[in-house]
DNA sequence: GTGGTCTAGACCACG
DNA sequence: GTGGTCTAGACCACA
C-alpha cells in the first residue's frame, strides 16, 4: 500500500456540500424538537424573550421570527398582559411525518444515534453518580405502566436516554442524543408498537442502569447496541430501504 | 420523579448559544483539517475551483475566501496558467497550537471522539467488507516501523481510523471521524510519544482489526475503547483539567 | 543631434512595468490615506455602504473587501443595526513605519510633490475667491498655537495645502495633493519637529495666503518653493540617500 | 472655523470614483501615445516580444493583445521571419480627434500639465547636467527651422519637454511629462499653428534653457508658466468651456 | 435601514 | 483551461 495515494476516497467526505444553517432556522429546529420531544412539557411557559435571546445568542428579531413561526404551526402560543408568556400548547399538533430526506436516510439516522448511545452508555459507567441514576429509575417504573400508551411511553423513554447523556457530564453528547432522539421520533411516531416490544425495552432500560451502577462499561455497552438493533428492525421491515 | 417538570436540566442545552459556523467558515475549516491530516498530501492539487465549488455546493467566491485563507496561512499555494492549480504546499507550516477553548475541554473532545470510534467500531464488525480491510492491514504493518517517527507515525494512524470509518459505510460517521481526528491533532500533535507507546497502540489496531474480521462487534468495542483510553491518558497528565 | 535616435533614454520610461492597480487596492489606499490624513476625523461616520459603492464607482463586494481590511487594521469599525454604520476608530493604531520603497525613494516623492505644490501655487494666485481663502487664514492662526502639538500641526498643515488644492478648482490637482501628502505623512509623522521649525514654516504659510491673495503667482510659487525645500532638508539629514 | 468639520469639500475626493485599468488598456495607451508622439520613431523597431513583455511585467499573452490592436489601427506592422520584427509604420494613421471626455476637460489637462512642467522647469534649474542640455539646445534651433511645419515642430518640441523632464533624473516626473504631453497632442495636432507662435514659443524654450544653465529656479518656473499659458490661450478660444 | 453573507456569471491575465 | 477580479442582486441578522 502506498502512503501517499493521492485520492483517497475520504475525498468524498473532504469535499462533500457545505451547507449552512441559518441562526433562524437552527432556532427553530432546537425549540420544535425540545417541544415535539417533550422536553419543554404541554402548559410549560418559555423564558422570557429577552432572556432567551440572551441565553441563544441571537437577537430579539430573528428568536421572534422563530416563536412566530412555531406559534403558527400550533406548538407554542403567547398570552400577553400580567401573567402573560409564550407558552407550549396544551394540545400539541401531530408529530409531522418524516421528510423525504430523513426517510431516505433513516439507516444514517440510526448509526449516528448508535455511535451516540454506545458513547453515553460507556462513559455512564464510568461517570454517573448515583442521584443522577435515581430519576431514571423511577422512568423506568413508569413506562412499565405505559406500554399501551405508545405517546406517553415514548416520551419517558426520551426523557431516559437524554438523562442517561446528562449523566455523562458532556454537555456534547447531551446535545448530541438530544438531536438524535429527534429525528428517531420524526421517523418512529407513527408506527404502532406493540406493548411486548415495549416492555422488552424497557426491560432492557432496567438492565442497563444496573450494568451502569456496576461500573461495568463494556456490559452497558452491549446492551444498548441490542436496545437500539430492535428500534432498527422494526424500522428496517417498515421503511424503504437505504438512500 | 415528575413527568412535567419545567426545568429540567437538560435545558441547558436547549437553550445554549446558537451559532450559526458560514459557508466560508466550515470550508476553511473542512480543507484545513484535510490538509493537517495529510488527508490531502504535501504537493497534491486540489480539484479546480470551478469544479471544487461545485462539489462543495457553493459559490466560487466563498470557496476563494476560504482558499485566500489557506494560501494566505501557507498550507496552499495557486499557481496560474497551463498546467496550473491549487496545490497544498510542500513545506506546510506548523500546526498550530491548540487553541484556549480546545485546551479547556480537550475532555470533551476526547468524549466526542470515544463516542463517533465505539460507533464505527461496532458498524464496522458489522459491515466491513475484506477489501476494505486489507488496507488497513497495511497500515498496521507500516506502522510499526514508524514508532520512532511520529509525525510519520500520526499519519498513518489518521487513515487507520478514517479507513475504518470508511468501513461503515455511513458518510456521516466518516465525516465525524475526520474532525474528531482533526481535534486530536491539534492536541496531541506537539506531544512526545514513546515508541513503546505507539508500539502498544498498534498492536490494539492489529486486534481491532482481527476482532472486525471475525465479526466480533463486543470485542471489536472494547479494544476501541481501551485504545482512545490510552490517548486520554497521556492527555490527562499534560493538560490542565477539565474546563 | 538626430530626430530619429532609436534609442532614447525615454524609453526606459515608456517600457517601465505596468502595474495595474485594483480595484480593491485603490480603495483601500484612498480610504486609509483620508483616515491617515484627518480627513476623516475620529469618529466620523462613512456613507453607507449601499451609497457609498455608488460613489466610488465599485461593487459592494470590492467595498467591503476594502472595509473589512480597514477594519481588521483597526482604521475602521462596523455597528449594526439602526443607528449603526461604519465608523473611523477614535484611537487609531500608529502610523506604519515608511515601507521600504518609499524610504528608498523618498526623494521622488519629494520630487513629485514639488510638482503638484507648485501647480497649486500658481494656479491658486489665478483662481482663488476669498472666501475659499478665510479658512486657511484660521487655519495658520490656529497652527500656530500648535507648533508644541506635532500631530494636530500636521493635520491642520494638511488641511491647508488640500485646502488650497481646492481653491484652484482642479478635482485632480487636489487629488494629487492628498495623495502626496499621504505619502509625506508616511515619511515624517514619526521624525521630531522642534517648535521653530514650525513656526517657521507656518510663517510661509501666511506669506503664501498673502500673496495669493496678491494674484501673485510668481511669489506664491517661490514661497511654496522654499517651504517644501524646508522639509527636504529635514529629511535629507534623517533619511538614507536616494535610493 | 472647525478643526472636525464632519462633511469637508475634500470628501468628493476622497469619494471619487475609482477606476482601474487593464494591464491591456495601459500597454496599449503606453505605447500608443510613444508612437503619436514620435518617442518611437517611424520605422523604429520594437524590442523582441520576449524581453518587452519581461520589462513591462506582463505576459506575453497580454503584450501581443496590444501590439495586435497596434498593428490593426496601423501603428505598427510585424515582420515575420530572419530580421524580422515589429517595427513602427513609416507612414503612421492620422492622430485620433480627441475624446469626448478629453474635450470636456481639456482645462483640467492643462491644470495637469501645467503642475509637471512647473515642477519640472523648478528640479532641472537645480539638477541639470551641462550634457544633459546640449541636445535641448540642439532642439531648439532645429525647432526655429520647422515653424511652417507644425507635425515635425511639434515632435521635437515633445522631446525638448521630455528631454528637460530626463533632466530633472526623475523617472515619476518623465513618465508624467511623457503622459500629459500625449494628453497635449490629442487636443492640439488638429489645430492651426501660425509661424509667428511658433517662433515666440521656441524663444521661450531659448530662455528657458538660459535661466536653467544659471541655476535660476525661479526664473524658469516663471518663464515656463507663461510658455503653457500660451497653449491655453489658444485652446480656450477654439475650445468649449470646461466641463 | 444598517452591516454581513452568499450567489451566479462575467471578464481578465496567465502559461 | 487555470487562477484572479469584479459585478449586480438577493437574503440574513441586527437594533
Amino acid at each position: 500500500m502506498s502512503l501517499s495515494t493521492p485520492d483517497l476516497p475520504s475525498m468524498d467526505t473532504v469535499f462533500a456540500p457545505v451547507r449552512s444553517q441559518t441562526a433562524f432556522e437552527e432556532t427553530l429546529e432546537r425549540l420544535g424538537t425540545a417541544i415535539k420531544l417533550g422536553l419543554l412539557a404541554p402548559g410549560a411557559r418559555l423564558p422570557a424573550e429577552r432572556e432567551l435571546c440572551t441565553r441563544l445568542g441571537i437577537s430579539r428579531s430573528t428568536l421572534r421570527q422563530a416563536l412566530t413561526a412555531l406559534a403558527q404551526s400550533g406548538h407554542l402560543h403567547a398570552v400577553r398582559g400580567r401573567g402573560g408568556g409564550t407558552f407550549v400548547a396544551e394540545r400539541p399538533p401531530p408529530v409531522d411525518p418524516p421528510s423525504r430526506e430523513l426517510l431516505a436516510s433513516w439507516r444514517e439516522a440510526c448509526d449516528v444515534r448508535l455511535s451516540v448511545e454506545l458513547g453515553i452508555a460507556a462513559l455512564a459507567a464510568a461517570r454517573a453518580r448515583p442521584e443522577e441514576l435515581a430519576p431514571l429509575d423511577e422512568l423506568v417504573v413508569a413506562m412499565d405502566d405505559l406500554v399501551e400508551d405508545f405517546p406517553a411511553y415514548r416520551q419517558a423513554d426520551v426523557r431516559f436516554h437524554i438523562g442517561l447523556a446528562e449523566a455523562t457530564h458532556s454537555p456534547r453528547l447531551v446535545a448530541a442524543a438530544t438531536e438524535a432522539q429527534g429525528a428517531m421520533t420524526d421517523l418512529i411516531s407513527n408506527i404502532a408498537h406493540p406493548a411486548e416490544i415495549l416492555e422488552h425495552a424497557n426491560a432492557q432500560h432496567a438492565r442497563l442502569l444496573s450494568c451502569i451502577r456496576g461500573r461495568d462499561a463494556d456490559a452497558a455497552v452491549r446492551i444498548m447496541a441490542e436496545h437500539l438493533r430492535g428500534t432498527e428492525h422494526v424500522l428496517a421491515g417498515l421503511l424503504p430501504g437505504d438512500g
